[in-house]
DNA sequence: GTGAAAGCGCTAACAA
DNA sequence: TTGTTAGCGCTTTCAC
């Protein structure tokens, strides 16, 4: 842990070069309107010095900060427990890099959080936030508004209001949920059951949706509510089995979900896809690829979707002059999914 | 995306209260020897005003900048396909937050990644780096080192000039491993295999020197080189029980290699743990739990880990006189690690 | 095309 | 205890 050696400013870089502080900036900022040799010598001293700008003095007068937050607002468990968020990280972090972009990462743990999380957004130290995971009782969309920061969501909010205006990345989660059931009915199957994800999330009650278009007017019997996680998908597995034994097919909200699933079906004795086909969502492979029997699965393209989110925002922040009205910059996208089959359906 | 309105600024607060704006921020930071009725007028002020510091001006002048970067420097794949780097994420955002330090996240692609992380840490954008993940012959420490940033290591360092006056958290991966083994052969096996991780990386080598400290002069058949993932595992157990079809036990080096080598023991027909026992490392939920059977392995406390980094380098950037010779800081932690027993051993 | 100078919002001497 | 002042390092009019 050594003290950080005083580093050079521009002054010095100007020095070296014999130009004023004025030209220095220019060439460190692009150069435009600076003549070649001068720009040459700038360039060289910057090297010799390893002059490298000091953001925050940048940032004073710019009132830019080349970063923008990521809000991950999941409880404890979640967050993690599956590659979910990982992989829409890295989507993230890649684009921005690609724009010299930081990225300041938000982890909440509770509604404690939210207020801290709203004071550093409203605080003006980022140019845009990308949020993930609102639950619908979120107060998170409120004081991110109020802040006023440019803010990009990661799947469909799911407020009341409708989405007018805000701009987010999502996977076309009722098609796909439509084409995973679809392919469930042209195995034969007729009685296929559903185990959803966390309803206080709109991807889950997309899929819900989806599953629904296909079926019709569902047996009750035939829904069984979870959480997407593992234990909620055995839990949810033993409830469609008991109230409904003869289902022969389960379209599970998500791969860990459907994980539990096999588990149980297993333990009772019953052959996947054989007795009951089972298809998966999201293609998260170290799951997916790795459960028995493999998963057939729907593959949202995750990292894909952080990428976007990122370039949605970047765009959002270039336009300088955010006129209101000419605003011909797409709000939100929905991402095609692909069905992928496997061994289990 | 709206503009954000002109945000109010200390002068503004300062005029409200009717006191200079030198008082003001006395308040602002703390309001140690200020009157209390002008204290609090100034309170009131930055209430009513929604006032926050300009964070970019406050660093121009302090030189501090409440931020961290974390560098995770993995490839592409093993990040977050493992739940390990968001546990430590979480540990790591819980410290920082407790005080009040922001968390800068730098994901890494490739060698071209490594300069561009470089820059940004000489950069001096952030008070400290947290750094994940190195492997043996990484670039990386060594432009840490040169850009003077205090930095804590995740994981002991490997490169040869020893660990002397780096700061690192880890677990005490020899002696889990030792009593991973010790456990097997409690059981009465005797011919026990290990599966190793990357042995590029530090905790993959002394996982195996534990195991070598407890079977002594190991058959180098009983020893298969893998790579901390599933598939890995798979191979590896699959080579082992090509080269010594006797065996009885089996010690991975995580819990996804214990994974793979478990479906590898079913696809096989040997049972777990009555052919061969199995146990892993981590402890790693969604994995060893859902296993089958569910895993015997040496639990770290992966969280806190990341909270120790965390401690370790914001109590460095504390002693804002880092008095050479004087420091009687520990440099670094090494954690203690628990078996825990489930069925697989 | 280039330089001089103002000033972004804040903290930290120093004076009062 | 409080206020005055200088200046952190940079970008950006505005003259030249």
């Amino acid at each position: 842990m050594t003290e950080t050696a005083p580093r050079p400013t521009l002054e010095a870089v100007a020095a070296r070069a014999g130009v004023s502080r004025a030209t220095a900036s220019r060439v460190v900022n692009g150069g435009d309107g600076v003549r070649r040799p001068l720009a040459e010598r700038v360039l060289q001293a910057v090297e010799e010095l390893g002059y490298v700008p000091n953001q925050a003095a940048r940032s004073l007068v710019t009132k830019r900060h080349d970063a923008v937050a990521v809000v991950i607002a999941e409880p404890e468990t979640r967050v993690f427990a599956d590659p979910f968020f990982g992989l829409q990280l890295r989507g993230i972090s890649k684009e921005l890099t690609a724009h010299d972009t930081q990225l300041v990462l938000l982890l909440t743990e509770g509604r404690d959080d939210h207020a801290r999380v709203g004071r550093y957004l409203a605080g003006g130290h980022v140019d845009g936030a990308l949020v993930f995971s609102l639950h619908l009782d979120d107060p998170l969309p409120g004081l991110i508004q109020r802040a006023g920061v440019p803010t990009v969501f990661g799947g469909r909010p799911g407020w009341s209001d409708g989405t007018h205006g805000i701009a987010y990345v999502d996977s076309d989660n009722r098609g796909g949920a439509r084409e995973a059931v679809r392919h469930l009915a042209g195995l034969g199957r007729t009685r296929i059951g559903h185990i959803t994800g966390a309803l206080d999330q709109t991807s889950a009650a997309d899929r819900l949706d989806g599953y629904r278009d296909v079926v019709g007017d569902a047996d009750p019997r035939l829904i069984a509510e979870s959480d997407f996680t593992p234990a909620g998908g055995e839990r949810a597995m033993r409830e469609l089995l008991e109230n409904r034994p003869g289902l022969d097919a389960v379209f599970a909200a998500n791969d860990l979900t459907a994980s539990g699933a096999l588990r149980v079906l297993r333990e009772r004795g019953l052959r996947v896809p054989e007795d009951v086909a089972v298809v998966g969502f999201d293609d998260m492979l170290p799951v997916a690829e790795q459960t028995d029997p493999p998963l057939t699965t729907v593959r949202q393209n995750i990292e894909e979707m952080g990428r976007l989110m990122a370039r949605l925002l970047l765009r959002g922040l270039d336009r300088d002059d955010p006129e209101e009205g000419a605003d011909d910059t797409p709000r939100s996208i929905v991402l095609p999914t692909t069905l992928v089959r496997r061994a289990s359906a």
